[in-house]
RNA sequence: GGGGGCGUAGCUCAAUUGGUUAGAGUACCGGACUGUCGAUCCGGUGGUUGCGGGUUCGAUUCCCGUCGCCCUCGCCA
C-alpha cells in the first residue's frame, strides 16, 4: 500500500510522488490549509492540504481526528523557508497531499500517544495498544529486540543450540509457588509452568548437546514487584565440561557485547568479582549497588565497650553494631527525618532502632544518645567510621541479619535521596562465593541457597560433613546497579555428592526419587561436568533502557495483583470447563 | 498476610478550618482563520468527587468498611 515509512522521507526525495500510511498524531486546521502529522513506528511526516489539492480534499481531510488510520499519496516538497521543524528527522519536508483514503475511523482515545503528560499507568495498561504506539514504548520494545537478537547471535556464534523445553512440566514443591494446569485426561492431576527450565536443560547436557541456550518464559506464582512479574523472561545457558570460571567469561564477553552495541560503553573485562561474605559485610546485601560508596561499618569491638545498653547489650547477645557515614548529610536530615528513616527500617527490617551522629564543627558527636558514651570512646567510634564535620552517622544494634537489611535499605534510600550516584551510569559485577546451605527458619536444617543440584566447591567438600554452614557454593550472581540480573551454579553431577546434598536438606531417597527421579536417573547415564546461568532478560532490558520498572519492557504486563487490565485475566470459566477438568470450586 | 501512598471532568491536576453553583489546563463539540508544528482566537458540552455506610445543619475534606492502582516487608530454591 505504501511506498515508503512515516520516517524516512528527506530532502533527497523532494519531487518524488509517494504513499504513506499511519495515524493521525496531530492536525493543525488553519480553514484553508490544514496540516496533519502522519505517524507509524518510524517517525512523523507532516502532511499538508492545501487549496491546490482541490476543496474536496481539504474537505475530507478536514474530518480527520485523532488516531484515524489513513493512506495519503502525494508528492515530497521542501518546506518553504523559515518551517522547517529541527525536531523532526523528516522536518525539512512535507507532503502535499493530492490523494486521501481512511483507511480507519478511530474512537477519541482515552489519551494521546504523543501527549506530555503520561497517563496513569492503570489507564496505559487498560489501553495497552495506544501506550504501545507512543516513541517511548517503541523504542523500549525495539531495545528489547535488539537486546535479544545480539545476545541469540552471540551464543550462536560460539556454538550454542536453542532447544525449547516444556512449558507443560511436573511441579516440584522446592522453590517459588508454582502456576498449575490441570489436566483433562488424567483427571485430578496437574501440570505445572516451568519456574526455570532447570532440570531440562541438564538432562540435555547428559544428552550431549554441551552447549544449550534458550529464550525462556518461566513463572513463579509469587507477589510481584517493579522488578518481579508472575511470567518473565530469561535467556538461560547450560554447558558441559566447564568450570565457573568458563561460564562468567562467556557472559562477562556477552555483557560487554551488550555495553557496547546498545549503550556504546567500553567495558573492562574480566568484569569484578566480590564474594558473598564481602558483600554481606561492605554492604549488608547480595547485590549491592556499586554505583556508590557508603560502605557499612562495623563497629561492634568499640560498642561493647560502650555504656550504652543498647549497643553493649547487641554485642553481649551475640549481635552486631555497625553503621553507615552519610556524608555531609547532618543538615539534610532533621529530627524528623531520622524520625522517619527510623520508623522506615524498625516496620520494614524489623530493626529495633536507629542511633544517630551529628558531626559538629569541632568534630564531635552530638546526638541525644551521646551521654550515654565516654568522650574517648564517642571519638574512636568517629575515627573508625571516618566521621567529618557535617556527617550524619547512622547505626544499627541488632542481629546480624537485621543489620544487614536495615542498613542496606538505608543505603539504598539514602543514596538515592542524597543522589550519590549518576543514574546513567552503569555498573556490572559478580557476586561468588555463595555459601551452600541457609538455616532453615521453618522446620530447621537447612534449604538450598540456589537449588539441590548446585556443587560446593571441591575444597569445600569435606564440610558438607563438618560445617555445612561454611560450605560455599560454586554459584555466581550476575549484579547490576544493585539488581540481580543473573545466576547460575555448577551443578552436581555426581551420584554420591548428590545423595549427600540432598541428605542435608532433607531429601530422603524416596522424596528425591519423586520428585526428580527422572534428572537422577539420568545422571547416572553418563552425565558431563556441567553448569550453567540465567540471565533475566526483563531485568537486563530495564537496566540497559535506564527504566526502573520492568513492565516498562514488557509489550503486555500484569498489574502488581498479576492481573491483566486489558484481557481481564484471570477470568472465570465456565461450569463445563471444570466439569470436564473434575474441578470443583468450593461454595458451588 | 503486614506497612505506606494514591483515587475529583475522557486525561493531568486544583479546591482555605468541614461551608455558597466542585475549578484550571488539555481533550472533545461548534465557529473563525492559507504556513502551522504543544497553532491561535471565540463559544460550548462534560462531574454518582472509586463504591457503601457513618458523624454533622452541611463531607471532595473527618471516621469505618470495601474495590482498584502503585511502592514496600514477608515471599521469590
Amino acid at each position: 500500500m505504501r511506498t515508503h515509512t512515516c520516517g524516512e522521507l528527506r530532502l533527497d526525495n523532494v519531487g518524488q510522488e509517494v504513499t504513506l500510511c499511519g495515524w493521525v498524531d496531530m492536525y493543525r486546521d488553519f480553514g484553508g490549509v490544514l496540516f496533519v502529522d502522519l505517524r507509524d513506528r518510524y517517525g512523523k511526516t507532516q502532511v499538508v492540504f492545501a487549496p491546490e489539492g482541490g476543496k474536496e480534499l481539504v474537505d475530507a481531510a478536514c474530518a480527520l481526528r485523532s488516531e484515524f488510520v489513513v493512506l495519503v499519496r502525494g508528492k515530497v516538497a521542501p518546506r518553504p523557508e523559515g518551517t522547517v521543524n529541527p525536531k523532526l528527522d523528516t522536518g525539512a519536508v512535507e507532503v502535499r497531499a493530492e490523494h486521501l483514503e481512511i483507511l480507519n475511523k478511530a474512537l477519541t482515545p482515552p489519551f494521546q500517544p504523543s501527549a506530555k503528560e503520561l497517563p496513569g499507568e492503570d489507564l496505559r495498561l487498560k489501553h495497552r495498544y495506544i501506550d504501545l504506539r507512543r516513541p517511548e514504548m517503541q523504542r523500549t520494545v525495539l531495545l528489547r529486540h535488539r537486546m535479544v537478537k545480539m545476545m541469540r547471535d552471540y551464543f550462536d556464534a560460539l556454538g550454542f543450540v536453542e532447544v525449547e523445553t516444556p512449558m507443560l512440566g511436573r511441579s516440584t514443591p522446592e522453590g517459588a509457588r508454582d502456576y498449575l494446569v490441570p489436566s483433562r485426561v488424567q483427571p485430578g492431576t496437574f501440570y505445572a509452568l516451568p519456574q526455570s527450565p532447570q532440570l531440562y536443560k541438564q538432562i540435555l547436557m547428559v544428552a550431549g548437546y554441551d552447549r544449550y541456550v534458550q529464550v525462556a518464559r518461566c513463572f513463579r506464582d509469587e507477589d510481584l514487584r517493579a522488578d518481579r512479574q508472575p511470567e518473565f523472561t530469561q535467556m538461560d545457558v547450560e554447558m558441559s565440561f566447564i568450570n565457573a570460571e568458563d561460564i562468567i567469561g562467556i557472559i562477562d564477553g556477552l555483557v560487554a557485547r551488550l555495553a557496547k552495541d546498545v549503550l556504546g560503553l567500553e567495558i573492562k573485562l574480566p568484569l569484578p568479582r566480590m564474594s558473598y561474605d564481602e558483600a554481606m559485610n561492605r554492604f549488608g546485601h547480595d547485590a549491592p549497588d556499586l554505583r556508590f560508596g557508603m560502605e557499612l561499618i562495623d563497629v561492634s569491638d568499640l560498642a561493647a565497650k560502650a555504656e550504652f545498653k543498647v549497643f553493649r547489650g547487641a554485642v553481649e547477645a551475640g549481635g552486631r553494631v555497625r553503621g553507615i557515614n552519610a556524608k555531609g548529610a547532618a543538615d539534610r536530615y532533621s529530627r524528623k527525618g531520622i524520625d522517619e528513616l527510623t520508623a522506615y527500617i524498625v516496620e520494614n527490617f524489623g530493626a529495633k532502632g536507629l542511633v544517630f551522629f551529628k558531626v559538629e564543627s569541632d568534630g564531635k558527636l552530638a546526638s541525644p544518645s551521646a551521654k550515654n558514651f565516654a568522650p574517648e570512646l564517642l571519638a574512636e567510634i568517629g575515627r573508625r567510621m571516618e566521621a567529618a564535620p557535617g556527617d550524619l552517622l547512622l547505626l544499627v544494634a541488632d542481629k546480624f541479619e537485621t543489620t544487614c537489611k536495615a542498613l542496606y535499605g538505608l543505603r539504598k534510600r539514602l543514596g538515592a535521596e542524597l543522589k550519590l550516584y549518576d543514574p546513567a551510569t552503569m555498573n556490572f559485577s559478580w557476586i561468588v562465593e555463595f555459601p551452600m546451605f541457609a538455616p532453615d527458619t521453618e522446620e530447621g536444617g537447612w534449604t538450598a541457597m540456589h537449588h539441590p543440584f548446585t556443587a560446593p566447591r571441591p575444597q569445600d567438600r569435606k564440610l558438607l560433613e563438618t560445617d555445612p554452614q561454611a560450605c560455599r557454593a560454586q554459584a555466581y550472581d550476575l549484579v547490576i546497579n544493585g539488581y540481580e540480573a543473573g545466576g547460575g551454579t555448577i551443578r552436581i553431577h555426581d551420584q554420591e555428592l548428590q545423595q549427600q546434598v540432598f541428605g542435608l536438606l532433607g531429601i530422603d531417597a524416596a522424596k528425591a526419587r519423586e520428585r526428580f527421579g527422572f534428572l537422577l536417573d539420568a545422571l547416572q547415564y553418563g552425565a558431563p561436568p556441567h553448569g550453567g546461568i540465567a540471565l533475566g532478560v526483563d531485568r537486563l532490558v530495564m537496566l540497559f533502557a535506564g527504566l526502573d520498572s520492568i513492565r516498562d519492557v514488557i509489550a503486555f504486563p500484569k498489574t502488581q495483583r498479576a492481573t491483566d487490565l486489558m484481557t481481564g485475566a484471570p477470568g472465570q470459566v465456565d461450569d463445563k470447563q471444570l466439569r470436564e477438568l473434575g474441578i470443583k470450586l468450593p461454595g458451588k
